[in-house]
DNA sequence: TGATAATATGGTATCGATATCATATATCAT
DNA sequence: ATGATATATGATATCGATACCATATTATCA
């Protein structure tokens, strides 16, 4: 392949010439910058990016460390965080880690050896120790989606809390009293701020007796596994209403409701934090509150491109973003048909 | 950030050595590679990778160069991607393209810049330029779930014409004869060879005058807008099934059908290339053809770092793998309900 | 007209690592 | 004891670009 210097030579000028012709800094004659060109093209010249960052200690590569891309709620997150790198000139690299720790802090000292310019992350743990190595590099960071002890980091995430509160005061406002939630892993703090929101509501509804709700996975099979334990306990009263904690666990109850011949919402209500994606959606049917994913990952990543941009000296004061959550009521709580 | 050189001279050793010791290469004695250890902890020495590639010219990255992330098949297609890579130690960046050429050329010479060690293309069009980009500068390159014109590449893809066959002809053996296809945009193979293969069906079994197919987008919003025309055209007989030639288009088909009061599979029969992801799906319902999006991914991503790896003598010949789809029988097609 | 600024180009050092070659000591077989 | 081999460490050049400083030419203006 060949380099500046070749290019340079062919053009007869010195290497920084070409540098600048191609950088379009400095100056240069129309002349040389027309010979330059000529050469570049001739030679099919093509830049070597790793050179330059080497120098100039810039990647133009962002990293997107998450639990998986495909759930619907990362993924249109990460569309949003894609989007909004490649309209500020940057490349994203996407990492998924399962929810696992180790692969998280894996994957971050893998980034941080490649000088990323700063890192997006969903953190697998409440106490995630990568965001000490990120910090330790000052390497630019933003928690997406999720709380950490650690409060010396910018964050954007959802109104879990609220949102939570808000959907279980639709169904005690329906006139459920008996509301079960699924909830997801108890590591994560939007499995816990949904069961918080949850039990605020109950409480401030005088039903706190009526608290009953289990943690997880945030998938279609934990849905499928917790429908299924509390129905087949004999002697025991079964709810009227069920909050899914993300919307993988809702498919997994309203599938199992099916298979067990239980129906939505005649005999059971069925609700969601976080919708389906509209274009895989038949018939709209799943009251949910719904987090705008696509927005999030956008804010995100242009909260961390100002934070690489004014990295000579980092601003001290975080920002903590959380957006608010929309609750559509729909077929599956029995609250409005729409 | 400390460098190698500082690392060295806390040691009180070469840089070189320190190198050793990091890459565990060459011959280093327990004594030395303590201190150098002890320096590294002390220090929170990161190596920078980036100097390591400028050096190695390899970069350990590599890029998948797609139409759309959101897509369900491309995003299971994606993690797989991610997963073979991730097992062989490189990383990802992803970059959507949403089918339009410019936006992927401009892509792969910015990939080509960084030095990516290889990529991954779905190109938006038959004839990609973007291939040639990437050939002039002997970059490994795999394309993915298209053809092109050009066929000096290795190519992963599904069996598109001879699953619109099989699943024409499952129309076709439940009694269907007026079967309308609703393929994707023109200028993608798979768009083509759906239409292909729908059409042998269709001759194959005396139904030439029965040929009924359009182009569109592989959108929702496309099956949508289908549906409407075909439905409201006035005294022209109306379908008794129909082929959609992906997944989103088919949920438009869906819900259109269901806004017009027209039943699925009783008035008209519905099927479909590639199914809706399991995970989201409450009643699998969808009589469909399905790729498997996650195998293909992962062998596309084996092909090219084994490709990457023979890379000083790159092989000539050149491999085509056409992955097999699987035919699954629903209600939707009124076959079986299942 | 001379001084100052703007324009145009190049030389050299450097980013942080590693390849290559060189050198020095320890170990071993004969 | 001697050469051969394994072990251990370092000096120097280099990957491909750019920052910084230097220099030369041309333009501009008091």
């Amino acid at each position: 392949m060949p380099t500046i210097h070749d290019v340079a030579k062919k053009a007869g000028v010195a290497p920084i010439t070409v540098s600048r012709v191609i950088n379009n800094s400095g100056y240069v004659s129309e002349k040389v910058r027309n010979r330059v060109n000529q050469a570049v093209d001739e030679l099919g010249y093509v830049p070597n990016i790793l050179a330059r960052s080497l120098k100039s200690k810039r990647t133009n590569t962002i990293a997107l460390v998450f639990t998986d891309i495909t759930n619907p709620f990362f993924n249109f997150m990460a569309r949003g965080v894609e989007d909004s790198a490649s309209d500020a000139g940057y490349n994203v690299i996407f990492c998924n880690t399962d929810e696992s720790s180790d692969q998280e802090s894996k994957y971050v000292k893998l980034l941080l050896q490649k000088q990323v310019d700063g890192i997006l992350l969903v953190p697998a743990d409440t106490r995630s120790n990568s965001i000490q190595l990120i910090q330790d590099q000052k390497t630019p960071l933003v928690v997406i989606d999720r709380c950490v002890s650690n409060k010396n980091v910018d964050i954007v995430r959802g109104d879990s809390e609220g949102g939570a509160y808000l959907l279980t005061k639709h169904l005690i406002d329906l006139g459920h009293r008996r509301i079960t939630l699924f909830s997801g892993p108890e590591a994560v703090s939007t499995s816990q701020d949904r069961v918080k929101g949850y039990k605020r509501a109950m409480e401030n509804h005088g039903l706190s007796k009526f608290v009953d709700c289990y943690y997880g996975k945030f998938s279609r099979q934990s849905g499928i596994d917790l429908t299924k334990s509390i129905f087949s306990k004999e002697n025991s009263p079964k709810p009227t209403a069920i909050f899914a904690a993300n919307n993988l666990i809702s498919v997994g109850i309203l599938a199992e409701l099916r298979n067990l011949g239980i129906k939505v919402p005649q005999d059971v209500a069925v609700c969601s934090f976080d919708g389906i994606p509209e274009n895989l959606t038949v018939i709209p049917f799943l009251t949910n509150v719904a987090q705008p994913a696509y927005k999030m990952g956008q804010k995100a990543t242009e909260i961390l491109i100002s934070r690489i941009k004014e990295k000579p000296e980092p601003s001290t004061d975080f920002e903590e973003i959380i957006f608010p959550v929309e609750l559509t009521i729909r077929e599956s709580s029995g609250g409005k048909i729409g």
